[in-house]
DNA sequence: TTGTAAGCGTTATCAT
DNA sequence: ATGATAACGCTTACAA
């Protein structure tokens, strides 16, 4: 029975009730291919009767390994996150990795810290989508790492020696506008993030090839580059739909810049579909629920995770060689938010 | 600057090149009161120019506390666990502790597991909301520990010693069937998890509650007790509305289920609100957008998590004497779901 | 196959 | 105020 004494059983204690030595016991609890089959019997009898369990803080210390890898995340109560999250996760603790979730709260100050604070913790290896690729001291943090490093959906030019899970976002949206375009808008804004991360440079390269392909200049003075919140989305919507030429069409580049939208375009009285146009990015249960459903440019989030953990993997079981960047698609999702019989005319 | 030689310097090192001891190092780096100024400056100096970084493993194994919380949630991927996590980590590593995360994917027996696998990881305290209250592993693995447990939303006969975060769901579905009631409805369902969760007992208890009060016995024929997944509410919706004498309003009890049950009602071509009533928990961005929106019993879950965190941070310096229990309120949100002019006739 | 002993990088106790 | 030194619990040469 685990005793309810003064501390918890450790290998000696287990060794003198066996009557072995300390190896011996450390041997049968890795089971080491040199172990009797006897000898394997005492110690597991004692193990059990004095109530052992090992400590992953000592032999972390010994081996020089953690079992442990770091997940930095802008935002962990964002489903799509959370999402991510959960696909690296499964992937890892089937292999016996534990993960350590850290959650920057999208602050690009925290990013450093926490990094530093893994490291420190001396955690196998890193998978991180930071909330500024281009701020030096984070570059800087992730440079000192001597452990490997998987970057989701970011791209950070100092850091040669990472694996890239990157998903092609520049593909879906390149559609989307052009299924807006050939549905007769040409009055179409975009509401993102900054650019300082890769999804919304590559949105936005997606965006205006679209309109290069149609022969049409992009609306420049439509795209608002600012962040990824619902207020954001709210305030530019609000906006956007108060200019004189007006958009007939709306981009959201983010599900928690939809849900402002979404607020925005209620409170001026507006019918999606109908008044406006709406397209958005990632497929949530908003966009498939709402009426009329709303489309969107998609990706699968759960394998995004796992792809990053399985690239992780391989870099620190070093079965592969050097750095990788592994390609995702985007496939988009036509619905009826963008499939007005009529579409309403620009305002002179 | 820091090498890129061998392996990380250690206090060792700094010891060396400030030519002083590792225990003055090691006051400095624990800015001990007993160090000289002169002591401080050199070391401080000598450490920047070996470029050490402390090493929280061999910190952790001698100081015999980690400076870790374990988490462990059923599905992270759900938004409503999601928003718990976060909350508890935003108050977690304010207070310099990191948390590890792992989820049993509502797999009970992989609750056992993790909760073993963090004990050897020697966590200072555990965060738990466990995918079944009565599995005996479980709840001897939790007996096995010697740090403190936070119960969310969970109850625990056999572990008295745990805190507990209890959030009042009866008290919001009773409102909600009152309400319903009150609408003119009788024949209303119910579709939720298994009874071995508390959240489960708790609205059942409610949704009972309303009707005694009301001096109308509870449908008990229209009862779902299974699980909170989407695939179980859509079965339950399907199968429900095509009784004979089929309910008249819906009561979703999780995010999940109301993902299914819409489904089911959309595949049937019934429209919520006017065909069928619809109560959901839980204010996520579905209830809020649909349309009509969609009744809601809400609570604050990044509260709960925050909650969590703070019961546990007590326990852990005894800061509290025992194990509390904290309530938290959930509320009922009338909106359109409930709000149909007419209430279709009961059919014979 | 088993035992002995030297670390892993810290912190804490004890002298000085 | 500072310096030796013994733990913390484990793994791993190396010896037997």
């Amino acid at each position: 029975m685990p005793d309810a004494e003064n501390r918890a059983p450790t290998i000696k204690e287990v060794a003198d009730h066996a009557g072995v030595a300390l190896s011996s016991v450390s041997r049968v609890v890795n089971d080491h291919p040199d172990v009797s089959a006897s000898m394997r019997r005492k110690v597991l009898a004692s193990i059990e009767s004095v109530g052992y369990e090992p400590n992953l803080l000592a032999s972390s210390l010994r081996r020089g390994s953690t079992m442990t890898i770091g997940f930095l995340i802008s935002d962990i109560s964002n489903p799509l996150f959370a999402s991510i999250a959960n696909g690296a996760s499964r992937v890892l603790d089937s292999t016996g990795y534990a993960m350590v979730l850290t959650s920057s709260g999208s602050d690009a100050a925290k990013d450093e810290e926490m990094i530093r604070l893994l490291r420190w913790r001396r955690v196998d290896g890193l998978i991180v989508t930071v909330a500024d690729e281009e701020r030096p001291g984070t570059i800087a943090e992730l440079g000192r790492l001597d452990v490997p490093v998987v970057l989701v959906d970011r791209e950070i030019a100092g850091l040669p020696d990472a694996s890239v899970v990157r998903t092609d976002h520049a593909t879906g949206m390149r559609a989307a506008t052009t299924h807006l375009i050939r549905e007769g808008h040409t009055r179409i804004a975009l509401i993102t993030s900054a650019t300082n991360v890769r999804p919304t440079r590559d949105r936005l390269a997606g965006f205006r090839a679209a309109f290069s392909a149609a022969g049409v200049a992009p609306p420049e003075d439509l795209i608002r580059l600012g962040s990824f919140s619902a207020t954001y989305g709210e305030s530019c919507t609000t906006e956007l739909m108060h200019l004189a030429d007006r958009p007939t069409a709306l981009v959201a580049g983010g599900n928690l810049v939809l849900e402002g939208v979404l607020r925005g375009l209620y409170d001026l009285g507006l019918r999606i579909g109908e008044d406006v146009a709406l397209v958005s990015c990632d497929d949530t249960p908003i966009t498939q629920f709402h009426s009329p459903p709303i489309t969107t440019i998609a990706r699968d989030t759960e394998r995004t995770g796992e792809v990053a953990a399985k690239l992780l993997l391989g870099l620190i079981d070093e079965s592969t060689t050097g750095p990788q960047i592994e390609g995702l698609p985007t496939r988009l999702l036509v619905r009826g938010s963008t499939q007005s019989r009529h579409v309403p005319a620009a305002r002179a």
